[in-house]
DNA sequence: CGGCCGATCCACT
DNA sequence: GTGGATCGGCCGA
């Protein structure tokens, strides 16, 4: 498998997502290579995008957006996640993919030994949060510049890589949808891409304002 | 399989 | 203080 050209990535991010899917992620890490074939994107379409970590504009955490494409965005959620996503351009266009899912295709046993929790190895790389699990990614990665070589973290042409993991196929049709746990004005959009019939894509979730636990503190 | 809910903590207002 | 680009356990159908 090929490297991806920059210029892959150099391009509206609704152009990149679907194009990513199919695509192989990779990293050789100290337990061993885990590959996966993305199977669900989602698009972010930099500050004109409500859904978007960079719609109120450049912080720290979101830096990274704002930066080369195909360098990786990484970011923690909800006390516990990290979840991924991939630069795209044009430049000064925090434009970004989040990799919501795929099939593994290298390394199951040392993704299985990551993801603990994980009953089928469809199940090793199905949700976001789960990806990066199974990967080994974390927020050490945020800023990895992807293609290049000597990075642990690589992203690879997949064209080489059917669904059955090792023959030469096809990716099947690309459906698109409203991106998952989006609310507001950006939820509307069909910024999310999928290879239908893909058993590792993540089931649809929409939005939802959660309760709090009441602030109490004991009674005096 | 689908719905509900708690976990857990960080970024931003 | 508020709520999140989520997950897994538990429950009922």
């Amino acid at each position: 498998m090929a490297p991806l050209p920059r210029a892959f990535f150099d391009r509206p991010v609704l152009e990149v997502a679907p194009d990513l899917l199919g695509v192989v992620v990779e990293h050789r890490g100290e337990e061993g290579v885990v590959a996966v074939r993305l199977t669900e994107v989602e698009a972010y379409d930099g500050e004109a995008d409500p859904g978007s970590h960079a719609f109120r504009g450049r912080t720290p955490r979101n830096a990274v957006m704002f930066g080369p494409p195909g360098h990786v965005y990484v970011y923690f959620t909800y006390g516990m996640h990290w979840c991924m996503n991939v630069v795209c351009g044009p430049e000064g266009r925090a434009g970004a993919v989040l990799l919501r899912a795929g099939q593994v295709v290298v390394g199951e046993p040392v993704a299985l030994g990551r993801r603990t929790t994980s009953k089928s190895p469809r199940d090793l790389a199905r949700g976001p949060a789960r990806l990066t699990v199974a990967l080994g990614i974390d927020g050490g990665y945020d800023g990895v510049d992807a293609l290049d070589p000597r990075s642990a973290l690589r992203i690879l042409s997949g064209d080489r890589v059917g669904p059955d993991g090792g023959a030469p196929g096809t990716n099947g049709t690309v459906r698109s949808g409203p991106r998952v746990g989006v609310s507001g004005d950006g939820a509307g959009r069909p910024w999310r891409f999928w290879l239908d019939g893909e058993p590792s894509v993540s089931s649809y979730r929409p939005a939802v304002a959660r309760r709090r636990a009441p602030s109490g503190r004991l009674s005096p």
